[in-house]
DNA sequence: TTCGCTCTCCCCATAAATGGGGAGGCGCCT
DNA sequence: AGGCGCCTCCCCATTTATGGGGAGAGCGAA
């Protein structure tokens, strides 16, 4: 038999995790070295030398530090363990997102466990691997049937904001007005208004619902 | 041994639907009649009397039709089957709304595992069952620790939104103005002005960012 | 039938947001 | 010194959104 495959699983539902070793447990391949419940526990075992995981199954949202920080964790300190997501969306840009991170695998919750046996083995060999659904995604997006909008992963859109405005765009989430944030920030109305201006060019919405929903998407709320 | 426990599960997460069955599956007196992925499904089994499931652990948020959708029409068709909530949430309130919807236990989704099997035979007699965590949140209110007040967490707002007004937020989300919605819809333009508006009374929130952001709360989107 | 709710549309008005443009100060980097 | 980006604020104008009220038609429940 070949080496056996270690895996560390990380969700903040232990059920899910419980879920997830359960399958795993019908491969002999396959042994579990560990889990965790919040981000911070991840890079915890995984700044330890002594961690024996090869493979990381990560959560995107999880208290504490998110599966994002984790993996931005990972690049920092350059941690070799592949890590594969498993999360709920099946946005065509957070897998995007999820790559420039650096994860090697993407699986979505609702048939992780037909393929996460596979996943794991695919990506041990050092390939990276997506769940049929994401596949097909990734896809249309190589053939052109989705433009993803020419930009650079939403990443560095979010670092090109300033901390103006991203403090004008999270009181805007919070359902201030131009004046009340104007108030708050004590500015005056027509700064506000242009931060607001800018922000709907830079994230290229029609609307301050738009950059509303750029900000959930992008956790920055 | 004493006749079989059936249980039918239901989430929008296969994988913690294996998750429970996996956990289930370590007890001989407990078995799986089925499991399904949305709450649509869940009825179909239900309105079906051949079902020979005991008891159903329901997951609250759900596609097509979620845990509280169930639970009414199970109170509608007067089933008789026992109803265990098995959620991320560990809100008092939303506890006792489900309580008040007729469902026998109350399991949160980070310790599931532990206590699930208990829950299962208990309330499969006929108790009513409460992990520890939800346990002490509800003793807090007998004891007077916590007033519950009158208003329920905007969790359950959305049960009061008519099919018009879920279309209208859905577009605003999508970052239409009135206009376009009007347009969108072939209806008039003070149409959509008075659905928003309404919206933005029984949301109680200030303006259409609070609407879209209410939307992404409870996943409309 | 009467009551309540939804859906449709209208009136009024003000506040706010959108879309162009420009401009001066300030700090940072070359 | 010059360039660049950010922050601040202003002008112009139009479109939208918010906030109050009302009203008729339809439909189902009590």
């Amino acid at each position: 038999m070949r080496k056996k495959i270690y895996v560390h699983v990380a969700d903040d539902h232990k059920i899910v995790i419980d879920g997830v070793i359960a399958v795993l447990n019908t491969d002999k391949e396959i042994g579990i070295s560990g889990y965790s419940l919040t981000g911070k526990e991840v890079t915890h075992w995984f700044d330890n030398p002594k961690n024996k995981a090869d493979v990381l199954i990560l959560d995107i949202t999880m208290p504490v530090l998110d599966g994002i920080g984790v993996l931005k964790h990972f690049k920092k300190n350059a941690v070799k363990q592949k890590v594969i997501i498993l999360s709920s969306y099946d946005d065509i840009k957070i897998v995007q997102e999820m790559l420039a991170l650096g994860c090697r695998g993407y699986l979505t919750k609702d048939n992780a466990g037909e393929f996460i046996i596979d996943a794991i083995k695919v990506v041990a060999k050092g390939d990276q691997y997506f769940s049929p659904n994401i596949q097909k995604e990734l896809l249309k997006v190589l053939s052109g049937q989705i433009v993803p909008d020419g930009d650079l992963p939403d990443e560095f859109l979010i670092e090109s904001l300033s901390d103006r405005e991203l403090e004008v765009l999270r009181l805007i989430t919070k359902q201030y007005s131009t004046t009340e944030i104007a108030d708050s920030l004590c500015l005056g109305i027509s700064t506000i208004d242009s931060h607001r201006k800018n922000l709907l060019k830079k994230l290229k919405v029609k609307n301050s619902v738009g950059l509303a929903m750029y900000a959930v998407k992008h956790k920055l709320v």
